[in-house]
DNA sequence: GTGAAAGCGCTAACAC
DNA sequence: GTGTTAGCGCTTTCAC
């Protein structure tokens, strides 16, 4: 088997016609003879020959590659955690590698010309808006990207996912409905309107409200991305509040499952002291010897495909459009209740 | 901000020299003026521009791309969930980002020509070899790669991990030592010799037979990538064997997990009636509510820098080399002993 | 139905 | 120190 066969113009060679039909030929354009075509793709199997996708790429100015950007808070955030966010990566890499597009993994940089100016992405789907909705707002249209996420007030560019009030809402009107009294939460930063955290508080309070509560900011705790940070805010809330019964961990199972665990060492038994809801349902939750209960964010199959379609749709030059769903609770037994589904 | 400046030319016209000096002036070169080079990045940076990546890298033949390549077996797993797995792609990713590579996720595909012939990646880094030990042994020196995991016998490619049989015996050793008798191991596929499974389960023979215990095949059960699987486990480990006391989940901390999970809902106790340890350490091991024992695969900052400057110094004409170490007993709750470290 | 030729945006001899 | 020139490997008008 010879080895030297590298470019196309080799194959041209062999098979005795030019380049232009090769090319053709192996991008099964109509225009040239069947017979040709077949004794070329014939040739180029044999020889073991692959188009050089860079140097297409470059002339058809696409690189069939989507970037991930994972905006990572923590400064030495060498390992992700939350199995979300592999739950994420996995079932986006799979629904692109459909439509034959790569997955470029950018972690904790952010959406910036390097990329998208390079021809080394066709365009970016980001896990995380952190703080950058106003930034998001300035490039909307400029480049192909999709945010995973609800709709924020006043948002120009396209994202898709559930809406963050109702989740958050459901998941705490099931533990009133429960019975439970005095319901913590534990989030991340309140400062900002502009962040998926304020939006999850803001349905705690409308639950709390709606059932005639009144919020106590005793019962409110902060958490990042590291399950680490859970642990801290239940120690901060049973110092500030030893009566709370339940924990609304919105910002992660991750964060949940630490919950429980620094519930128990505090000597509370999950349920019956103290009910928990986590935020995200992933797939170990169900096994952490209490399976959480926890906002699933649906994000396979429909999450997933409406943000493959939607980013694929606007690097074809098409619009992009905000999705918006609702979350759905999935009960388990660290509520307390009786799990009714899986 | 005039927005038609795309292309090297341009900013060569506007800043009044060829097109060499520009490129020099933005690759820092000492061969261009200090004067020149300023005015050209000042210029470079007023109207926005950033090198076309693409073309550069279809002129200098490498791409700074690295593929991490992950073997999911399951026909339809769209989506992970072992968190090892997150882990592993984030610490991979942060050292190659330090690098400056980036990392391309090819999911379930194998390591195969149509990418490294084709300018898009300039290497691999394959996590899970799976049954492809005879191929990697094939492709070695054809192309830069490096896998995840133990050397196996007969191997010629680059690998890095720590090594299966002692890391497998130490857990073994462990439950041993705290007086367990009946061990059970979890594992996956032991027909055939050139898998990881295969030396975790010879490192369990090796601590039974050292110990003077007699193996029993009523002790073995098989479980895959999904922590589903280690659930009918031990469903089936009960059945075979219902005076089992200890559980080595050799496969991983989500199999580990899973089983915690099973081994409680038929009543008995984890850690008091049967203790159970895992592999991999994976973050939230620690707050499974029993806090997980298991293997550390030292992955960071061990590992990961082994992987990436081995395959980096492969990509730069160097030899590869194989690197292989020890895995690290980290003793928590669930195989009850005190905990000595975390 | 096929080929010649131009060029995607950049780098690197080589000449001056 | 700087410019000229020739490609990297492919696609695609345009002519035949």
């Amino acid at each position: 088997m010879s080895n030297k066969v590298k470019k196309l113009s080799d194959i041209a060679h062999i098979a005795g016609v030019s380049t232009s039909t090769v090319s053709r030929a192996l991008a099964d354009s109509p225009l040239v003879n069947e017979q040709t075509k077949q004794k070329i793709k014939k040739i180029a199997e044999q020889h073991n020959y692959h188009l050089h996708l860079g140097a297409r790429n470059l002339r058809i100015k696409r690189s069939s590659v989507v970037a991930v950007v994972l905006k990572v808070e923590s400064p030495h955030a060498e390992a992700l955690s939350d199995p979300f966010v592999l739950e994420f990566i996995s079932a986006v890499g799979s629904a692109l590698s459909e439509s034959n597009y790569n997955l470029l993994l950018l972690q904790g940089k952010t959406l910036d010309q390097r990329y998208w100016c390079s021809g080394v992405v066709d365009g970016f789907i980001v896990l995380g808006r952190g703080r950058d909705h106003h930034y998001f707002n300035q490039i909307a249209g400029e480049v192909p990207f999709v945010i995973w996420g609800p709709k924020l007030p006043n948002q120009r560019y396209t994202s898709v996912g559930p809406d963050n009030v109702t989740a958050s809402r459901q998941a705490v009107e099931h533990l009133i409905a429960l019975g439970r009294k005095r319901i913590a939460i534990v989030t991340d930063d309140l400062n900002r309107t502009d962040t998926e955290a304020y939006w999850r508080y803001v349905g705690y309070l409308e639950a709390l409200s709606t059932a005639g509560y009144v919020p106590d900011p005793k019962l409110i705790a902060h958490a990042g991305f590291d399950p680490q940070t859970g642990y801290s805010a239940i120690s901060q809330l049973l110092a500030q509040a030893p009566d709370l019964d339940a924990v609304f961990a919105a910002y992660s199972d991750a964060v949940a499952i630490a919950s429980i665990d620094a519930l128990r060492k505090s000597g509370r038994h999950v349920p019956n002291d103290v009910a928990v809801v986590g935020f995200d349902n992933i797939n170990l939750g169900r096994y952490c010897s209490v399976p959480l209960t926890t906002i699933s964010q649906e994000l396979y199959p429909k999450g997933v495909r409406l943000l493959v379609e939607n980013l694929l749709n606007q690097i074809n030059g098409h619009p992009g459009e905000i999705s918006i769903f609702d979350g759905k609770l999935v009960i388990r037994q660290s509520c307390g209740a009786r799990p009714v589904n899986s």
